[in-house]
This record gives structure tokens, sequence and C-alpha cells, in this order.
DNA sequence: AATAAATCGTGATTTTTTTCTTGATTTGAT
DNA sequence: ATCAAATCAAGAAAAAAATCACGATTTATT
């Protein structure tokens, strides 16, 4: 089914995937690989070959169906299997993430906020409620829940993340800066803000 | 002077960053390569190879310094150079990053907000102000800022680019879904937070 | 109908990145 | 003092990724 896509190409299908969301906003129902690759700075051939592993033809002096490639990148991605996750960590990001919409369409479904701050248990967020962490092991077991988002300091992120494991978590989504320990049962993929700006500020600005 | 580490080796030295952190906190002096190599899952050879980018000398049997090496990441990603900004869209994501105080450690300043919504403006964010968007053009020439970190939704994101650029921003931090058109004296960074969950979920969860 | 231009598909080539290998060096143990 | 284990360094080899190149196809134009 997932037939192993390489990372760099699943992160060149979101961006092609955003394209052909304005193109269907315009209105626009075919587009070429020399129109997408100047748009992102690639080469022509690179974009058909990443199609090609789409199994989605083209064609010769017309290009390629923006409908279908859309719907293919959504499939090759997974939009549609629907993930249940919990936020834990309430603060500013972990708040703004609750309330962060567009996730849902993607296929991923935040059921409920945690922390260990008193005042915050029990306060509604976007129709998702923030409770004590204490609860956490719980409601991973009622809900079958295998996805924690983490947006808590990193001082206590590994800490946090033990829990987590403990709790019997599979996958983390790790917004702190910390480089979490975990066994090789549990995943973690990393979205280092901070890191991912030093890369833009040490390429481009500096 | 920046030698032109490619993205691939920026990215793994903000992670090696975060353990060199981990370790000073720890109170350890030396780390070696394949302790590093471990923690990240990836190869020791790999790990020296970074390092000798750079001119971090090891030695054997002990490893590297952890104090020397955490300074010259931080002087190859340009931490100590300050970067002033602009977070443009005051939404939940705009306002938790105005309250990330992480940022000034690496060198970002955020200097103010802009919205156009009439009741967002003048609210005081973390001692930084929401101006409305007209008043960015005369804020930009006076407080001579180029970089933008732009928070609006989706659809008005190419809109707003259009303006920053016309207004002399250089350079566009992005955290729309968009793909942005912009000239070539402009440089954009996507940080498109569902596009990189879809590569976590592609690659692990489904 | 013929020609030209745009585009796809794909094999070949080049470049980049990662891994492997070996030799030298340092430290701790016998 | 000698030996074994850990580690670095650096070149070689392998793997992966990106680019190039070219033939085939389609559409528009003359």
């Amino acid at each position: 089914m997932s037939k192993n896509i390489p990372e760099k190409v699943s992160n060149r299908l979101t961006l092609y995937h955003s394209i052909m969301v304005e193109y269907i906003e315009a209105g626009i129902e075919t587009i070429s690989s020399p129109q997408i690759a100047q748009r992102l700075g690639i080469d022509d051939s690179q974009v058909r070959k990443d199609f090609k592993l789409l199994n989605n033809a083209g064609k010769c002096r017309v290009g390629y169906m923006v409908k279908d490639l859309k719907d293919s990148i959504e499939k090759t991605l997974g939009f549609s299997k629907t993930k249940d996750a919990f936020i834990v960590g309430s603060g500013h990001l972990g708040l703004a993430l609750a309330k962060y919409d567009s996730f849902n369409s993607y296929g991923l479904n935040i059921l409920a906020l945690f922390d260990n701050d008193p005042q915050k248990i029990d306060i509604q967020v976007n129709n998702k409620q923030i409770f004590h962490i204490s609860k956490l092991p719980n409601l991973v077991q009622r809900l079958g829940v295998e996805l924690a988002i983490l947006t808590v300091p990193r001082q206590s992120a590994q800490q946090v993340a033990d829990f987590l494991i403990d709790s019997n978590i599979k996958y983390i989504w790790n917004f702190t800066p910390a480089v979490l320990k975990v066994p090789p049962t549990v995943k973690v993929w990393n979205e280092n803000l901070m890191g991912s700006f030093l890369q833009f500020a040490c390429k481009d600005i500096v």
C-alpha cells in the first residue's frame, strides 16, 4: 500500500498539493511539469519522476489533470485515514494547534488537550477539553489514541515523553527542541521551529 | 563566512545543538560521535563528517568538547546575528509565536504584530503591539525590518505576501500552506505544518 | 498536410550524500 | 610496559537524488 515514498519526495508532494488546491480554486484543470517546476525552482523532470511514482500519467503537450493529481497525492499521503490525537501541553502553541481547524481536513482529529496546571483544567478550547495530565493514561486506553502532539517546555519534554510512552502512546509529534530518547517501538517526528528558522537564516539571511 | 552548509547538514546541526544543550545542563563535558549517532539513529562517521565541516577536531578515545561543539554550531548557524522581524497575522499561531520567548536566544527579535481586524489593534502581546496592517510599510522603512513571519489564512496569503514585498520585506517565513509567488529578490521559507505531519503520517503511521 | 512548439517518459549521467574501511591515536586495564 | 578497546580521521565505495538529454507524442499554426 504505502510504497515507501522517500522523505524528500513526500515533502515535494505536499508542495504540489498546495498548488493543486490553488489551481482548483482558480478553475484551472490541467497543469504541466514545467509550470510546477518553475514555481518551486526545481527541475521539470524531477516533477515528472515524482508523478511517475504516483502512477499518474500525463498527456504530451497538455500536462496532467489537476484533480487527478490532487486525489492521488491525497491518497499517497493518507489524507483519508483519520488519525486521532491528544495535545500534551496547553501553552500558547498547544492552544494554537487545538484551534487550527485545517487539521481535520488533512485527517488529523484532535480529541483533547492535557496540562499539569490546575488553572487550565476543564477549560474548553475549540470544543476540546483540557484535562489534567494524570487523566491521560486512562483516556489513551479508552479511546485507543496512539498519537500525541507534544508542546510542553523543553525542560520537561523527556519526562513527559516517558510518561506518554508508559501510557502506551506510539507516535509523538514533537514540537519541543528536545531530542527525545524513545524505545524503538515509538516513533518521533521532530518539528523544531527554531531549528527550521536557523536553517533559513543560515542559508539565506546571513 | 557562511560556507554554504547543505540543508541536510544544517538540519542535523540543529539536532546536535539540542543534544549539546542537554549535555551541558547535565554537566557532561565530552561527547563521542557514536553516542550522538546512536541517539539520532544515524551513522557515526556521518557525525564526524559534519563536525569536520565545523572545523572542530575531536580527540581519539575521548570524543569532542560539548562546549566547543555548541559554540561552533551556534556560530555556523548564526545565533549571534540578531534578526528583527514582524509577525503578520495575529491569529492563534501568530500570537503563539509572539509569546515564544525562546526566539530571542536564537537571535530572532519580534518587534511587532500586524492584523487587519480592527478589534485586535493596539492589543499588547508579550510587550509587542499589534498594528493595523496599513501601518506596516512605514514601520518597515523606519525600523529597517527585512523579515516577516506570515501567519494569515491561506486564502489571503498571496495577497498579503504581495503587500509585504511592495513594502520592501526581503525574507518571508511562511506558516501558511500556500506556495507563494515571489520575485527572485525575495526569499521564502515554508513551514508547512500539515505537510510536515503528512510526511510523518505517511512514513510511520500509515 | 506539413511544420513547429510544448510536453511527456525514460534511460544515462552527474552530483550529492551516506556508509564502509582502514590506519592512527589515546586511554584504561593487565 | 604491553595490550585491548574506543574513538577519530580520511579516503574509498556505495547509494540516493537530481539533472540532463533525447525520442515520442500531441496540439496549434501556417
